[in-house]
DNA sequence: ACCGTGACTCTGC
DNA sequence: TGCAGAGCCACGG
């Protein structure tokens, strides 16, 4: 992915962590079982570039009663970036899916999925 | 207002 | 393969 990263938020002015949020909330159950999406694809997808970092945030905060596939967002390459304890139940869930994986990375070319 | 902190992402060595 | 550095941006103290 070339960066592209010039200049200005791309956020709406006066968007909130909250608010992103809910626009996360809302996408990551369209991700279809056995696939998977990074961080910036999500925020990508929600329209705002280099805002990887809220989606992780937004997905951190998420009440576990929405029983959102969180587990389906994995970081650039593929990289598994929740720590400890979490992380390990993220690869059990995605190889339970039958998310493909090589070596410790989801093989992002052969389950990635953009919207 | 300043500063540390991330479930982030690139580039470069 | 791995790590450091820089850029990123909202939040909380």
């Amino acid at each position: 992915m070339p960066s592209s990263r010039s200049g200005a938020p791309v956020a709406p002015a006066g968007w909130l962590q909250r608010d992103i949020a809910r626009l996360v909330w809302a996408l990551v159950p369209r991700i279809p079982t056995g696939r998977v999406a990074t961080y910036g694809d999500v925020a990508t997808v929600l329209g705002l570039p280099r805002h990887a970092r809220h989606v992780g945030r937004a997905l951190r905060g998420c009440p576990a009663r929405l029983g959102l596939p969180w587990h389906r967002v994995v970081a650039a390459g593929g990289r598994i970036a929740l720590p400890g304890e979490r992380g390990l139940e993220q690869r059990r869930r995605l190889e339970s899916e039958g998310v493909p994986f090589r070596g410790a990375k989801v093989d992002l070319d052969r389950c990635r999925w953009r919207g």
